[in-house]
RNA sequence: CGGGGAGUAGCGCAGUCCGGUAGCGCAUUCGCUUUGGGAGCGAAGGGUCGCAGGUUCAAAUCCUGUCUCCCCGACCA
């Protein structure tokens, strides 16, 4: 078999790019740092976009869509943010081009008034909204999301975990007291905790980040943590708890029951393509991309075999069956009943685009009212009775989401190590990598020293009390152990 | 943005040092034979060698600039 895809154990990065390609998820643009999602990859989008937009409609949210350009003064408003997003802004100058040689250049006299800001985040100009909409308690909360794209000039990019230009979901809410928005944020938190763990069978850390590594404006970032195959973290959602700090900026106050004027508290929460990213390095294998059932697009795949006309016309009926009986159960399914591929070709490209289950039938499967199935995870092969297919794919679906999980929890699991000293701390990130637990006196110098010498960070700080004991480097004391790792 | 590598047919590459008719494998198209793990034979099509300048009788090859990708750093969802 030609080997099209890199080992993950030769090249692991080489590994991730052979992955996406040969699953088709997506190309390079020519623009750095931008890419084309193709129809795979979209898919699997378009399937976590069903998954959280039904959530965030049950948990009371509303869909609306704020422009793409904003302002350039609104991102001057909060202070924290513009300092957080000023060096990573695309910025609009100009209207017009016009024709110069058979080629095309800027027009210089359709420079703007004032910039505008390609929307690296939507707060600023969300808030200004919000600013109209809200007078009274009565108009509170305001809980809107919307699915966008945003811009970042990232320096350096990776195909799904950064790139320049990505789609994601912004949640932006509005409350009349704290409490409210607090909970509003772990609520979400909670939401995206259980997406990737119900959905993309991706288990998660929760805590609350560090201040440095806070989002530029909150007042507390909450964040769901993953830890990839090669036992680095990534940070797959955030939700934050804004305070009143855009409420401020864009004098956003409401009137309460009693009459009094207070500004408005605030919260926002996204999760992006990168999550695309995460679910990639979380399942996939030398084989190439493996799918949550819940997740994949194509469910299941049947490839007929026949060695002649009267065997494919009964084949195919045979499979059209099948292809009903498991529609009628809502599993999406497609027959691969392409002429100019062999067998054995189809069953690399399935495996490599991830297709959680595949069914084989041919002549002999027919004769003894049999089918070949196999399983993209384990890649296990087995025979099985026609009869109750549907039923059967059904469970087997369950059991390959449940068991991804379980998989992906138990390699997380061995790779989290919990240590005391700084020594044992550095052995342990440079020798196993992975999440660390340890102790740490909660000074920003400190972090930042550690940051510094080992490239480890923050991932978070676990919201649930923890035993006390000594910052590993300083030796002062800790409230609790906080998770350390290396991180995309 | 710093250090390293790369860009030649859809994909993967050779050719570049030492300038002289642009090649190979896979893929594609057509025909026949095949089809239970990436099929075989025969024929055909496909290129301004990333882009822009320069040197030269002559540039994929030498020089300058520039864009993009990959790896390692600094910045970040």
């Amino acid at each position: 078999m030609a080997k099209k895809i890199t080992n993950r154990s030769e090249d692991y990065s080489q590994w991730y790019q052979d992955v996406i390609r040969e699953a088709k998820l997506a190309d390079h643009s020519p623009v750095r740092g931008s890419m084309v999602i193709r129809p795979n990859g979209y898919a699997i989008w378009e399937h976590m976009k069903a998954g959280l937009d039904r959530m965030f409609k049950d948990t009371g949210h509303e869909n609306a869509y704020f422009p793409l350009f904003i302002p350039k003064s609104f991102l001057s408003k909060e202070a924290q943010h513009v300092e957080g997003f000023a060096k990573e802004c695309a910025v609009v100058t100009h209207s017009r081009l016009q024709s110069v040689d058979g080629g095309v250049e800027v027009d210089p006299d359709s420079k703007l008034e004032e910039e505008l800001i390609v929307r690296p985040t939507s707060e600023t100009i969300i808030w200004d909204s919000y600013r109209d909409w809200i007078q009274s308690y009565r108009d509170l909360p305001i809980l809107i999301n919307q699915w966008a794209n945003v811009v970042r000039w990232e320096m350096r990019t990776r195909l799904f975990l950064r790139t320049m230009e990505f789609l994601w979901q912004e949640g932006h809410t509005a409350h009349a007291t704290k409490e409210e928005a607090v909970e509003e944020a772990r609520r979400m938190l909670e939401v995206y905790r259980t997406f990737a763990e119900e959905y993309m069978a991706m288990p998660v850390v929760t805590g609350v980040k560090s201040a440095s590594e806070r989002f530029a404006g909150a007042v507390d970032t909450y964040c769901i943590e993953t830890l990839l195959q090669d036992n680095k973290a990534l940070q797959a959602g955030t939700s934050h708890f804004l305070g009143q700090n855009f409420a401020k900026a864009f004098d956003v106050k409401f009137q309460s029951k009693e009459g009094e004027h207070d500004y408005v508290w605030a919260t926002s929460w996204g999760v992006s393509t990168r999550l695309i990213g995460g679910l990639i390095m979380t399942h996939s294998d030398d084989n190439g991309l493996v799918l949550p059932p819940k997740l994949a697009p194509t469910q299941v795949v049947i490839v007929p075999i026949w060695k002649n006309d009267e065997q494919k016309a009964n084949v195919l009926t045979y499979c059209d069956s099948i292809v009903q009986e498991l529609r009628g159960l809502d599993i999406s399914v497609k027959l691969d009943d392409r002429e100019n591929y062999n067998p054995g070709w189809k069953f690399n490209e399935h495996e490599a685009a991830g297709i959680p289950v595949r069914i084989v039938a041919g002549p002999r499967d027919l004769e003894n009212n049999n089918l070949e199935l196999a399983r993209r995870d384990t890649l296990d092969k087995q025979i099985v009775e026609r009869n109750n297919i549907g039923k059967r794919i059904e469970e087997l679906l369950e059991t390959i989401q449940n068991d991804l999980y379980e998989s992906a929890r138990q390699r997380i699991r061995d790779n989290t190590h919990t240590v005391d000293t700084y020594e044992d701390f550095k052995e342990t990130l440079d020798n196993k990598g992975g999440f660390i637990y340890a102790h740490w006196d909660e000074s920003p110098e400190t972090e930042e020293k550690i940051k510094e010498e080992t490239k480890a960070t923050i991932r978070c700080i676990p919201l649930e009390a923890g035993e006390e004991g000594k910052c590993m480097v300083t030796g002062k004391p800790s409230p609790r152990r906080v998770l350390f790792a290396r991180a995309y």
